[in-house]
RNA sequence: GCGGACGUGGCGGAAAGGCAGACGCCGCGGUCUUAAAAACCGCUGAUGGGCAACCAUCGUGCGGGUUCGAAUCCCGCCGUCCGCACCA
């Protein structure tokens, strides 16, 4: 069990004549309730300064804090802390991701209503989060699960009603019978596992709700492109997306149906001799003839189980199966009678379900036409390479040549003619240039209790009506059976079942289905702007002020989901007028996962988790943030270790003596320029290395940066320095340095120091550029690559003097021994090589 | 299978063509103390040599290359992690 209770603070017991030692949990108690008593961290829509929008990833309700959110939180709330003191106006807000599934099934296993543990969670969160010391204003939290914030879900909603953007239609959609829901897409995993709870899912067919996340496919696309976000996630993005340029093909039946196919390859039709259509495509009923009907069926069925039992393997997979339908059509081009195969190599989620098959340029249809001997035709000639043989091919060609048996086409350059065939085939009426792409819209029905009801009525008389906007929320009753049954628990509410039609005023039923969370967090930083705004989702002209967000941190793990609905929200809010900006997130940051100490993933079940609050007791907040941001590159991550701790308090308490015990002067001695110009550099040079490493995100060196700075200082103690104006500077800039990432013992510093309060008001230290430039260096000299000698040359001393001095030097010319140098390069400041 | 990232002391890591191992942890030795803790000071990649300050050689997964000079750039392997995986 975690403590949550605010750590008390005793007096610091005073010992005399020794100086004062640092208590952790006396100073940050202190400083917590200061801090909160005078509102230090309230943000001002108008405080002067330009804006800077900081965002975090705000956390799920469903237990308490551990190691990997203060590890996850504290880099941007140092990176705020930073740009408060370069004079930004910051807006740093946190708040909950309260619905959806990870509360609800944490309520059900523990039999509370989800309502009253969401709310306890969050209580102990904001305990927790107080204790971190992060720079959050707490009166613009945002909690999804209460109405005020998910009555705009459903303003929202209908907007996209209307636009046609929100509709409901059948189709084959992904059941978890664990979680007796519907999933999107996205929350499928690797081996058709549920995102959630890790049970294997399979597909039904359900009318549900979608959002036409696909009319903004290419935008969402292209857009991605201006983002400073990490390489890997807009690989991530642009792979889901899964944009190919190709045409649609027209293929006749015998039967006189039309069967259209997407293909990225049409140059190659004339090499189409037989087509694929997907186990589930709707033709297939219609087409198939009464001889393969038996075959047929039981291949569908095999199929349908498939995704049901174990995921096949790769090998496996490479073993084509398929059936004939009995069915043919007619190429386009050859006019050629080519048979019609189901398979399930074909899926019928992406393109038409159906493919025209090139054995000759696709791998695929080049396996299956060896498994069940169907023609392969050469429509493809490389130049430069032997005559493809149909009989000893081993592989399909893929690559560059010249169309052959291609009609009219016959003779043209590939890939470069593609458009010109294109072309061609949109003359003859065959088909059309067409984009393609992977991304499904995303379906937002849920079977589950603990989320935003969608806000329409069921009318006999009228059908689907939209609940009037002067009528939200439709407020999720508090008193329903929640536990999952596979319909909606909302169903067996009958006060809220019940209701009249908006339209006629008969009776009617309320849609029972909830919203997917990720419908939550898909805009909600637009809240914190005006988060109490009784009108509107958010004022819209308060919301122009601070957003795009400039920063947003978070885990890769929504690389895909959350940014991806996140930046279509955006670019619909933008299409409705509130906003004029297309994309949510300028920059983007994710940080690396923290793992138990074993180098496992923590885990609450093995106990590997480590809980913060404990760690804080024992060496205080402070320490805590150092240690985390000094256990290697945050976008890395790596183990948890315990030990290193150690070293942040001890660096925390030599700051603290030194600060404290010459602080305070007296600064009256005068020493000459020389005796003091290496204090002024030292700073000069830290305040450089801590601002660019924070600018970089590298928290790690900028850590190291501060120790340094330190062990430097402890060392010029001892001379006459520390009674100059210069000491005073550097114990000062010291202090403000340290102020974003260790904020308690700052402020107690900055007070000892007689410093006007508060440090976290103060501006961030400059620098003279020209003082981290010393006139002097040693430099490295190296005879053939291999260092020899060092000696301190003036930085700009020109190359004929510095190879005079080089070579004058003792080892220098014993090393060379009279031989003469073939080659002498120098880098001034850096280092003098002879090359003998 | 395809794509990407990474590989450095006992450990976490630093060094983005120019002194490899900053900084911290661990460990060892010392100062202070009746003692311990804390604090402070020093040492701490390997091997060999020297009483010693020090010197030499080797050393960034393995093999090659480019360069006066490579942890860093290029090529080929090996390993770890991540993403995608029938996308027509």
């Amino acid at each position: 069990m975690t403590t949550t209770e605010p750590i008390t603070h005793h007096p610091a017991p005073i010992t005399p004549n020794l100086p004062e030692r640092y208590d952790p949990a006396t100073i940050e108690g202190k400083w917590r309730e200061r801090w909160e008593r005078d509102d230090l961290y309230h943000v001002d829509d108008d405080a002067p300064g330009e804006k800077w929008y900081s965002l975090t990833m705000y956390p799920y309700p469903s237990g308490v804090l551990h190691i990997g959110h203060w590890f996850a939180f504290v880099a941007p709330d140092i990176f705020a802390r930073l740009q408060r003191m370069r004079g930004y106006n910051v807006l740093f807000p946190m708040g909950f991701d309260a619905f959806g599934l990870p509360a609800e099934n944490a309520a059900i296993r523990n039999n509370i209503h989800p309502a009253i543990s969401t709310f306890g969670n969050i209580e102990i969160m904001h305990q927790q989060y107080r204790l971190m010391g992060a720079m959050i204003d707490w009166s613009r939290e945002v909690i999804t699960c209460t109405p005020e914030y998910y009555r705009w879900n459903q303003w929202l909603f209908l907007q996209m009603l209307k636009k046609g953007l929100a509709y409901r239609a059948n189709g084959a959609v992904w059941w978890c019978p664990k979680d007796q829901t519907v999933l999107a897409n996205e929350q499928v995993l690797e081996g058709n596992i549920c995102e959630r709870c890790g049970t294997e899912v399979y597909k039904r067919d359900l009318e549900q709700w979608y959002f036409r996340i696909t009319d903004y496919a290419e935008e969402l696309l292209h857009d991605a492109e201006k983002l400073d976000w990490p390489e890997r996630v807009m690989t991530m993005q642009r792979n889901w997306i899964g944009r190919s340029e190709g045409a649609r093909l027209r293929f006749t039946l015998e039967t006189g149906d039309v069967l259209e196919v997407f293909t990225t390859r049409p140059d190659t039709v004339w090499g189409a001799t037989f087509m694929v259509l997907a186990p589930e495509h709707p033709l297939v009923e219609k087409i198939t003839t009464d001889t393969q009907r038996a075959e047929v069926a039981a291949y569908i069925e095999q199929a349908r189980k498939q995704s049901e039992i174990e995921r096949m393997s790769t090998d496996a997979a490479r073993q084509r199966t398929g059936v004939f339908t009995g069915a043919y059509a007619v190429n386009p081009v050859t006019d050629e009678r080519i048979p019609l195969w189901i398979a399930d190599y074909v899926l019928m989620g992406y393109g038409t379900g159906a493919i025209m098959a090139v054995p000759f340029g696709d791998q695929r249809d080049f396996e299956f036409a060896r498994a069940f001997d169907l023609p392969i035709r050469v429509v493809v000639q490389p130049d430069d390479l032997p005559n493809f043989d149909p009989e000893t091919m081993t592989e399909a060609y893929t690559g560059p040549g010249r169309l052959v048996n291609s009609g009219t086409m016959t003779g043209k350059p590939m890939p470069e003619a593609l458009p010109e065939v294109i072309a061609w085939l949109t003359e003859a009426g065959r088909g059309e240039a067409e984009v393609n792409f992977r991304l499904r819209d995303w379906l937002i029905s849920r079977q589950r209790y603990w989320g935003t009801p969608i806000p329409v009525v069921y009318c006999p008389d009228c059908g689907l009506v939209p609940v009037p906007e002067d009528q939200l929320p439709v407020v999720l009753p508090l008193d329903a059976e929640f536990t999952p049954t596979g319909q909606s628990p909302l169903v067996t509410h009958e006060a809220f079942l019940h209701t009249t039609c908006p339209q006629c005023g008969g009776a009617a039923r309320r849609e029972t289905d909830t919203m997917d969370t990720f419908v939550d967090s898909s805009w909600y930083w637009f809240r914190y702007t005006s988060p109490h705004d009784e009108n509107a989702p958010f004022d819209a002209e308060v919301a122009r002020r601070w957003t795009p967000v400039d920063l947003y941190c978070g885990g890769i793990e929504h690389a895909i989901l959350h940014l991806l609905y996140a930046r279509f929200f955006t670019k619909v809010i933008r299409d409705l007028g509130l906003i004029d900006h297309g994309e949510p997130f300028l920059r983007l940051r994710n940080q690396g996962m923290i793992l138990a100490e074993e180098g496992t993933k923590m885990s609450k079940s093995r106990g590997s988790q480590v809980g913060p609050d404990e760690l804080v007791a024992a060496h205080g907040a402070d320490a805590l943030r150092l240690h985390l941001m000094y256990l290697g590159p945050w976008e890395q991550g790596g183990p948890w270790n315990s030990r290193g701790i150690t070293g942040m308090e001890r660096f925390i308490r030599r700051a603290f003596s030194l600060v404290t015990e010459t602080g305070a002067g007296p600064f009256d001695q005068s020493l000459p320029d020389a005796a003091v110009a290496p204090l002024h550099r030292l700073r000069a040079k830290t305040i450089e290395r801590v601002t660019t490493d924070l600018d970089e995100f590298q928290f790690n060196t900028m850590v190291a940066a501060l120790i340094e700075y330190v062990n430097e200082l402890m060392r010029l103690r001892e001379t006459e320095v520390i009674h100059t104006p210069a000491w005073r500077e550097a114990i000062g800039t010291l202090v403000l340095l340290m102020a974003p990432s260790t904020p308690y013992v700052a402020e107690e510093l900055w007070e000892r120091l007689g410093m006007p309060y508060s440090v976290h008001q103060q501006i961030w230290p400059t620098y003279d550029a020209a003082l981290t430039r010393a006139n002097e260096v040693e430099v490295v000299v190296q005879i053939n690559g291999k260092v020899r000698d060092r000696l301190l040359l003036p930085v700009d001393l020109p190359e004929e003097d510095a190879r005079a001095r080089v070579l004058a030097q003792p080892k220098i010319a014993e090393a060379t021994a009279g031989r003469e140098p073939r080659k002498v390069i120098y880098v001034p400041g850096r280092l003098v090589n002879i090359v003998v």
